[in-house]
RNA sequence: UGGGGUGUCGCCAAGUGGUAAGGCAGCGGGUUUUGAUCCCGCCAUCCGGAGGUUCGAAUCCUUCCACCCCAG
C-alpha cells in the first residue's frame, strides 16, 4: 500500500483523473472538496453542481469525499486583497494567492489533519521532488501550462504535493477519464476567476467598488470620452473604452495605456502597436523563490498569463527585483505577476509593482 | 433672415444617376483557471424633412429644417 493521498477535487475532469491517477499508483486515495466562495443569489456560481460532479466521481471511483469551507479564509486572504488591490488601480491575479493562500496552505494544512501524506491537485505543473527540494516545472502541455498560477506558493509547502497531470496532454486526460467512465469525462474547462465563474467581471467588480467617473485623455492629451471609474479597466484592455471614430484619426482601436491615479484619468493610445502600451523595464514586490536565488540573471519571465516568456535580466532592488526584458513588453500590468523561468523550471516571481519606460 | 459651407449607422467615413464600402464603438460566439489581448460572426430597405425630375437618385431640381463659417 502507498501513501494515504489526498486529491483535492473540485468536480472538473482534470482532478477527477489526478485522482484515478493516484488509486492506480496504488495509494490509498481521498477526495476534498473546497468550498471557497458563498452562493450567490445571481446564478453564476456553480459551486452546488461541482460538489455534485465531485461526489459523483468519488462514487465511480469508489474512495471517500471530504468537504471542507475555506470561505472565510478565502475572503480574508485572497479576496481582501484583490479588493485592495483594484481600488489602487491594479489589476491583481486572486487565482495567485488562492493557490498560496488557499489550495496550499489551509487546504494542505486540511490535508494533513485528515492523516494524508500527500496533497495531489489537477494543476498542468511538474513537480520534482529533489534532495535539495522541490522543483516546479512548467506542464509538458504548453497550452495548459499553469505553473504561472504556482508560482507565488511557499517552496516548502510543494515538499508533500504532486501533480499527477504535469506530464500529460489534455487530449490524453480527457481519453483517460473517458475510458474509465468518469462523469465528467466532457465536462467543459472552466475558466474565469475561480469565484467569479464566468459572469462579467465589471458587474461583478460593481458589487465592491462603486463608480467614478473620470476624464479619457489619448497619449496626445486630447479628450476622448469618460470612464466609470479606473479599477473597471486594465491595461492594454480594448473593449469597453466606447471610443467610436475621431476626426482625423487613424482608425484603429484605441487600447488603454495607463491608469491616472492622481488625476483619476484613464490614457487611451490608438493602435496595438502604439509606443505608450510598451514598458522597458518594471519593479517588482518581494519575490517568492521556488530555488535558491539565483545569482546572474540568465533567464525568461512570464507577465501575464498566457503569453510566452520573454528572456530578461533581472537584479535584486530594495524589496524585489528590477527586471528588464530584452524588448519592449506589452501591457506590463501592476498586479499581474512576473514569474521567472529557466528553460522548463519555475524559479518563482512577485508582483509587478511598477513599469517604466 | 447678406454671403459661403455642411448634413450618410452611436462615432469617424466612402459613395456625385443604377439601386448604401470600410474602420471604430456595440452585441453575440470561439480561445483562456486573472478583467484582457487575439480570432469568428452580427450590426443603416436606408442616406436631415417634404415634394419633384427619371425606367431608376444618397447622388439632379425645389423647398423647409439643423449646424458651422465669414461678414455683421
Amino acid at each position: 500500500m502507498g501513501y494515504r493521498v489526498i486529491v483535492a477535487l473540485s468536480g472538473g475532469v482534470d482532478s477527477a483523473v489526478a485522482a484515478l491517477l493516484m488509486r492506480r499508483a496504488g495509494h490509498e486515495v481521498h477526495g476534498l472538496f473546497m468550498h471557497n466562495w458563498e452562493e450567490d443569489e445571481q446564478g453564476y456560481c456553480t459551486a452546488a453542481e461541482d460538489f455534485q460532479d465531485a461526489r459523483r466521481v468519488a462514487a465511480e471511483l469508489g474512495i471517500p469525499l471530504h468537504r471542507v469551507d475555506l470561505s472565510v479564509q478565502y475572503r480574508r486572504r485572497v479576496f481582501a486583497d484583490f479588493l485592495a488591490a483594484c481600488r489602487t488601480g491594479f489589476t491583481p491575479n486572486p487565482d495567485v494567492l488562492c493557490n498560496r493562500e488557499i489550495k496550499f496552505g489551509d487546504c494542505l494544512r486540511h490535508a494533513a489533519r485528515l492523516g494524508a501524506q500527500l496533497l495531489a491537485t489537477g494543476h498542468y505543473a511538474r513537480l520534482e521532488q529533489h534532495a535539495d527540494g522541490p522543483q516546479l516545472h512548467k506542464g509538458v502541455d504548453a497550452g495548459k501550462d499553469q505553473s504561472y498560477f504556482l508560482h507565488a506558493v511557499r517552496r516548502e509547502c510543494f515538499a508533500n504535493v504532486a501533480l499527477p497531470l504535469g506530464g500529460m496532454y489534455k487530449e490524453e486526460v480527457r481519453e483517460l477519464a473517458r475510458a474509465a467512465g468518469l462523469p465528467v469525462a466532457a465536462k467543459p474547462d472552466s475558466t474565469g476567476i475561480c469565484f467569479i465563474g464566468e459572469r462579467p467581471f465589471r458587474e461583478f467588480l460593481e458589487r465592491y467598488v462603486p463608480h467614478r467617473p473620470g476624464p479619457i485623455l489619448t497619449t496626445e492629451g486630447l479628450a476622448a470620452g469618460e470612464h466609470i471609474g479606473l479599477p473597471f479597466y486594465t491595461l492594454g484592455q480594448r473593449a469597453g473604452i466606447g471610443i467610436g471614430g475621431t476626426r482625423g484619426g487613424s482608425g484603429a482601436p484605441w487600447y488603454v495605456a495607463d491608469k491616472r491615479m492622481a488625476g483619476n484619468t484613464l490614457v487611451v493610445a490608438q493602435g496595438a502597436e502604439h509606443p505608450a502600451l510598451y514598458s522597458r523595464q518594471l519593479l517588482t514586490s518581494e519575490v517568492n523563490w521556488l530555488c535558491a536565488p539565483p545569482a546572474d540573471a540568465d533567464l525568461t519571465v512570464r507577465l501575464r498569463y498566457r503569453q510566452e516568456d520573454q528572456p530578461a535580466r533581472a537584479e535584486p532592488r530594495a524589496g524585489g527585483l528590477r527586471i528588464r526584458p530584452h524588448s519592449p513588453q506589452r501591457a506590463v500590468t501592476p498586479g499581474q505577476s512576473a514569474v521567472l523561468y529557466r528553460g522548463t523550471r519555475c524559479l518563482g516571481g512577485g508582483v509587478i509593482v511598477q513599469t517604466g519606460l
